[in-house]
DNA sequence: CTCCTTTGTCTTTTT
DNA sequence: GACAAAGGAG
């Protein structure tokens, strides 16, 4: 233990030095879980593990890139050796090695869910008792099926006196399951569900693995599913030494099939299982922890425990009542100022949110204030519909048997295929079984018309199959932008929308190449199933701007002060979960919100806000309520931007999709909207007064400005006075921005020449 | 077949 | 208000 330099406490030792059988790790947040996983692997590696005999599964690609660098710095080259990743990147490396055990060819199609929702809703729309207005709760039913192991068989009968479509959904979920499989495709469950079934059916594959993984560990237990679950216990099975770390008060994905009892039953299941608790929090302020811990004590579904830190500071959680959405989001981008002028910078700040909805105002409240931030949740780069056309024509060069894709793209760029042609595509292969690409090289099955109109797609689709066999990723990626028509159809239409959507497919082919550099053997193939799992979070890096995402996307991380913003009855805890009378997973995103703060905390609610289209009342989240030791905030002010009107919530109607489209060029990360003025803004800032040798008087209405990221525009109007003055400018293309003219104006030219 | 307008759903969270 | 689906005109 002594070569490993990792200061521990004795609970965290004990539970590092437990390298057999089965042990349980009960981590509060901010105790430490990730260090103890961490020693615990480089211990083992200390006392002759060999490091290919261990396995570590988190719950994001991050963490375990995270995890691996971690080791790797302790012990070099036999770190590597770990095999650390998700579950599910781990069962689609398994499932490659050996799909043909199971019928599938090697190179099937992850699908994500939004392939799996549009054949979801293509099967219903051939299914007659089916209506493909119902598609999303078809996807709950069927992807809760898959969890559970049942077929839709069994599925049926386990559902049949509760859900009153049962037979209906049974029918949907085979016709759905006949299609991916025509379709060589496997969609996030069946990741989880084929890699049971694999092991199940071949005890040589199961074999094989429990002989390498002798020692599992698995972190964020208290969010694995029932497969999740079965997985670990199939391969710990020979070897019994199965490692696992979590909190139930931090579980917060129970919606999509986790199951808090595999942590809660942990020890009734493994009877032999020794139990750590890690009550010290290293993290946050002892009035954060009493914040959490008077919340969490709300729940009742949990094992007592009582977090505890030595870094007593008792003014730390400040509460602020908003008067609507814009105000709140005002103070919030007002208070990150003094903080800024202070000794923290942008990157220490985090505003956590309820839904992906609510992070827009600040979006705009940061941008006029010349904030820089990055949005995380909600859309990604891979899910924006050029990139998943482009990449459509990718899987259809690894797999043609991808019916999918052959649909999204059949007429992307516009070749002439109408719904009539599809239609008798789509038949013709259901009446003879065959997949879109067979009925495609086999055109006398098809009518002469439509023959004649598929034709040209047909041979781009050839060709490109034919290439991926043999051209480098990036080569490959060049000539399929080209050679579908997707670069001169972008580049003809002249439309603003396209020409961004061409320069974020350049910066599809960037990450490609990106990727061949890092990987210099990669396939294109190795590339699509290195796309089909990132998430957002794995893309954060080290520059200085402040996060703005959903509680869920922030699980694990840490700020120095964070925001909690949106806290209402109806937005948090939800209304579905009020009218359910189930708020405790709300209570514990709550908790897990809490503890991301290091050393301020600020919670925030507004009594209005703009939803909808309209403007509607809240009231304040029991959650606030439950809070012990907050007080309100003084240091917000009413007056702050006194000039500004807060009480009709004014709402600029932004042209063409404000600004989303014009930064989204720096991939990878999607919808990412840095603070539009960023490196601006830090100079006025840092240097504590804005430049004062700015003219303001020169920008008022009807001038013409040059800005140097969104060329010419006119002021349309102006308010406010001295540093709080904001001028409203329409751009040619891209709509009405407001600029902040105190941080703006040393980006604004005075075009006089008009 | 394509483009345009109207209508209805939606906002929970994501590997 | 945003977006997809549906329906109608050219």
């Amino acid at each position: 233990m002594e070569s490993v330099n990792f200061k521990l406490n004795s609970e965290q030792q004990k539970a590092v030095l437990a390298t057999e059988g089965p042990v349980l790790v009960i981590a509060g947040a901010g105790s430490g879980k990730t260090r103890v996983l961490t020693a615990r692997i480089c211990h083992l590696i200390e006392i002759g593990v060999d490091p290919y005999n261990i396995l570590a599964i988190t719950f994001t690609n991050k963490a375990a890139n995270e995890m691996k660098e971690r080791i790797e710095r302790s012990l070099g080259y036999a770190g590597s050796q770990v095999w650390t990743s998700t579950f599910h990147s781990m069962c689609a490396k398994i499932l490659r090695f050996d799909a043909e055990r199971l019928g599938y060819s090697p190179d099937f199609t992850i699908y994500t869910e939004l392939e799996s929702e549009r054949v979801v809703k293509r099967v219903a729309e051939n299914c007659l008792d089916a209506d493909a207005k119902y598609k999303s709760e078809y996807m709950w039913h069927i992807s809760r099926a898959k969890t559970l192991a049942l077929s839709p068989d069994d599925y049926y009968y386990a559902i049949k006196d509760d859900v009153q479509n049962a037979g209906t959904i049974k029918q949907v979920y085979k016709l759905y399951e006949e299609e991916l499989r025509r379709s060589n495709s496997l969609d996030f469950d069946d990741l989880l569900l084929k890699t049971v079934e694999l092991f199940e059916n071949c005890p040589d594959v199961l074999e094989k693995y429990q002989r390498r993984f002798k020692y599992i560990n698995v972190d964020e237990f208290q969010d694995t599913n029932k497969l999740q679950y079965k997985i670990v216990k199939l391969l710990a099975k020979e070897s019994g030494n199965l490692f696992v770390v979590g909190d139930e008060d931090q579980s917060i994905y129970s919606w999509r099939g986790a199951e808090i009892k595999n942590i809660l039953d942990f020890p009734k299941d493994f009877p032999k299982a020794q139990v750590f608790k890690l009550e010290q929090n290293y993290r946050s302020t002892t009035s954060i922890l009493k914040a959490a811990n008077s919340v969490i004590k709300h729940n009742a579904n949990r094992n007592e425990k009582n977090l505890w830190s030595e870094n007593k500071e008792e003014n730390s959680v400040e509460f602020y009542e908003a008067y609507n959405d814009r105000e709140e989001a005002s103070q919030v981008a007002r208070m990150i100022s003094i903080l800024c002028r202070g000794d923290e910078s942008y990157k220490d700040m985090a505003v956590l949110v309820r839904a992906n909805s609510l992070t827009r105002t600040f979006e705009e409240e940061f941008n006029l204030h010349g904030i820089p931030y990055k949005v995380f949740g909600g859309f990604r780069f891979f899910e924006r519909k050029e990139i998943k056309d482009a990449l459509a024509y990718v899987r259809l060069a690894i797999n043609p048997s991808d019916n999918d894709c052959i649909l999204r793209v059949v007429n992307y760029p516009k070749r002439g295929v109408g719904t009539s042609t599809v239609e008798e595509l789509k038949s013709v292969a259901e009446k003879n079984g065959m997949t879109f690409f067979s009925v495609l090289v086999n055109p006398q099955l098809l009518s002469s018309t439509a023959a004649k109109k598929l034709a040209p797609f047909t041979e781009i689709a050839m060709k490109l199959i034919e290439c991926v066999k043999t051209m480098r990723p990036t080569e490959f990626f060049n000539f399929m932008v080209q050679a579908s028509g997707l670069e001169s159809a972008l580049k003809a239409s002249g439309d603003k929308e396209d020409e961004n959507r061409l320069e974020n497919i350049e910066e599809l082919v960037n990450a490609v190449k990106e990727f061949e550099t890092d990987n210099l053997d990669a396939t294109v193939s190795d590339f699509m199933q290195s796309v089909a799992l990132v998430s957002d979070t794995d893309e954060m890096d080290d520059d200085n701007y402040v996060t703005i995402a959903t509680i869920h996307a922030v699980k694990g991380l840490e700020f120095d002060n964070v925001f909690i913003v949106g806290c209402e009855e109806g937005i948090f805890p939800t209304q579905r979960s009020i009218a359910d009378c189930d708020v405790e997973e709300e209570r514990r995103l709550m908790y897990v919100a809490i503890t991301r703060a290091r050393k301020k905390l600020f919670v925030m609610n507004a009594t209005q806000r703009y939803r909808f289209g309209r403007t509607e009342s809240f009231n304040k989240s029991r959650f606030i309520g439950e809070m012990r030791g907050i007080q309100p905030s003084v240091r917000f002010s009413n007056s702050a931007y006194g000039t500004r009107d807060y009480s009709a919530p004014k709402r600029t109607t932004f042209g063409v999709n404000d600004d989303k489209n014009i930064y989204s060029s720096s991939y990878p990360t999607a919808y990412q909207t840095k603070g539009t003025l960023g490196g601006f803004a830090k100079q006025s800032t840092e240097s504590k007064k804005p430049s004062s040798g700015v003219n303001y008087d020169k920008f008022v209405k009807d001038t013409v400005v040059e800005h140097s990221k969104f060329g010419r525009g006119l002021i349309i109007s102006t308010s406010g006075e001295g540093e709080d003055k904001i001028a409203a400018i329409a751009f040619k293309g891209l709509g009405v921005k407001r600029f902040s003219l105190a941080v703006a104006a040393p980006l604004l030219k005075i075009v006089e020449d008009v």
